[in-house]
DNA sequence: TGACAGTAGTTGTTAGAACAGGTATTATTC
DNA sequence: GAATAATACCTGTTCTAACAACTACTGTCA
């Protein structure tokens, strides 16, 4: 129900920092560094982690294309902008899209054909900086870190 | 020394997603939303989370003016662009900087009193909002997967 | 049917991050 | 002591994330 720091954390920060501001500095820490190695992982086919991660939502729809929204709501971090993130890969002729009739604000989106073979040439070069990222943990830590911010996530289902 | 998915991961991915696909996503997504949480709590200062970062580390360094790149190597993620950082704190009046007179290259920053002040205000919401992403794990919890994150860091001096 | 509210996307704008290249200053080597 | 390299910082540029305001369309209910 509280810290083990020696009080109540005194102006000082990285000197009695808690055990909470350790884990923070820790996360945020390997996070950035996750982010530039997939990124580089990324970069030679010309595609940004968050590009990536839309084509994946896509592919994974496969033939069911999705809204802007529905997109966003299947990205990792809650990433607005959607928009913009797709009108990119459309101009790159990775998406297509294409208002529906049926409800017109609607706009279907799906994944094309360069779409589908870019994403499986980034993929490898993508999931082996995922594994050079995490190396040094064996499968069961890996797990157990999944587990423990699987945690964190489940108590913010939005933001109050 | 492999991975527990059924086979090398086929083409699809969320559905016979590796564990460390998972754990990668799990950290990219809990990381986007403490900085977001982060940065929520900072914004009534007028400070980005980078901002009170570089602050942090001047304050710890106190009297002992710092260069600018051992700013940045202090900081978290390896962070380019201190120059810039820097530059938007001095316009706020929150840090000094002047050249070293024996090393005419090296540009001495030492935090203002204004920059102590607003640090020290901003430190309990910024606490308070650590606490809170983190809120659902104990201390216990919260140790182990600082230390398991730290195993993942170790792996990288810089990058190759 | 006509006002009202809710939903889905879009667009404007600002500010920050990332990368590359450039300048000034100091150290080193011959 | 002059050329070379190395260090420390700065600047230009581009791209994107984030917030907010806006338009278009649909559903509801009087």
């Amino acid at each position: 129900m509280s810290d083990t720091a020696s009080t109540v954390t005194p102006p000082g920060f990285s000197a009695g920092a808690s055990t909470t501001a350790l884990a923070v500095r820790a996360l945020r820490a390997t996070a950035a560094h996750l982010e530039r190695t997939l990124a580089r992982a990324l970069e030679p086919h010309g595609l940004t982690t968050a590009q990536f991660a839309a084509l994946q939502v896509l592919h994974d729809a496969k033939e069911q294309s999705l809204g802007c929204s529905e997109v966003g709501k299947r990205l990792a971090g809650p990433a607005p902008d959607v928009t913009r993130l797709l009108d990119r890969l459309e101009a790159a002729g990775l998406v297509a899209r294409d208002r529906s009739q049926e409800d017109r604000r609607l706009v279907h989106t799906r994944i094309t054909a360069a779409g589908e073979k870019l994403l499986l040439q980034a993929a490898p070069s993508y999931q082996e900086a995922e594994v050079r990222a995490l190396g040094e943990l064996d499968v069961t830590e890996q797990a157990h870190l999944a587990e423990l911010l699987s945690g964190i996530q489940r108590s913010c289902p939005s933001q109050s």
